[in-house]
DNA sequence: AACGAAAGCAACCGCATTTAT
DNA sequence: CATAAATGCGGTTGCTTTCGT
């Protein structure tokens, strides 16, 4: 028997998400959890496939996710993992805390992969280009104007975007703990609790207050709404801009939200800030 | 100011692996 | 043990934004 697709094609809505979905998606995972992601879209009133709300959960909704730039340390972390473990995104990963496989890929295949070529490496073993063995001169000094800190993978400059962008948002701005507002304060970590799939989002600094809130399911259930009740100019206040970036899919992250809205969000613990 | 090219990112596709029967 | 189904992963695509001319 051959290999059946993962959902019915047929009414299967694509394409970038919107606001709506979102909230249908969170507010359902966050009450029930995932048992499994084939019937997620069915329980959840939407009309996509499973894989798609996979998907959109791991890489875009989860509570813990950081968002902005990977940092200095993370990028290195990032080339020395990949020097060992090659393109095993999800291994990858798995070392940077609120960082997705999507996001590492991505960030690898336009950012890191180019400065390794420019800096003579070839980005996939790691070892000097061959041929030209290095970039001409001025490339590398070029290279160095750009990228000086990453010619040593030891230092602890921050690093900036190629172009001389405004500065990403470091960790340690996105993990400093503030007191959660109230509704916010029930979604740490509440999902994995109820739910009996592999997604955790548990996190250690609240996982006594989420047990409580799964336990009730009340503030699990209430708080996605209460998110939208902000209107999108609430939820980039509260921090969570990047949650909804209205429905213009693609490059909607040109201008990174953390860059207008900052201070605000969950840190990898999945804490509110 | 207008246009085209390039860059960046979210999402999709298809294969691989794991799990259930 | 064999087969089918579900899930996970990596590669790729398409859209939007930004930059340069």
């Amino acid at each position: 028997m051959g290999r059946q697709p993962c959902c019915d094609k047929v009414g299967v809505k694509k394409g970038p998400w919107t606001a709506e979905e979102d909230q249908k998606l969170v507010g359902f995972l966050l009450t029930h959890g995932h048992c499994c992601w084939r019937v997620v879209p069915k329980l959840a009133g939407l009309l996509r496939c499973g894989k798609s709300c996979r998907l959109r959960w791991t890489n875009y909704l989860r509570p813990d996710l950081k968002r902005g730039l990977l940092s200095d340390d993370e990028e290195r972390l990032v080339i020395d993992l990949h020097a060992q473990l090659g393109n095993r995104w999800s291994k990858i990963a798995a070392r940077l805390p609120g960082r997705t496989d999507n996001e590492i890929k991505n960030h690898w295949n336009t950012h890191i992969r180019k400065k390794l070529l420019r800096m003579g490496i070839d980005p996939v073993t790691h070892l000097p280009l061959q041929g030209t063995t290095a970039p001409p001169a001025e490339q590398v000094q070029q290279e160095q104007e750009e990228q000086p800190q990453l010619q040593e993978l030891g230092g602890g400059e921050a690093m900036q975007e190629e172009g001389g962008d405004t500065p990403m948002i470091q960790p340690h701005e996105i993990t400093a703990p503030a007191p959660p507002p109230p509704t916010a304060a029930s979604n740490c970590g509440s999902v994995s609790s109820a739910s009996a799939g592999s997604v955790s989002v548990v996190s250690p600094s609240c996982s006594s207050s989420a047990s409580a809130t799964a336990a009730s399911g009340v503030e699990a259930t209430e708080w996605p709404e209460p998110m939208y009740l902000f209107g999108m100019d609430g939820i980039m206040d509260a921090g969570w801009g990047g949650l909804f970036p209205g429905t213009g899919g693609g490059g909607g992250f040109g201008a990174d939200p953390f860059d207008q809205y900052p201070g605000g969000g969950f840190d990898q613990d999945g804490d509110w800030m």
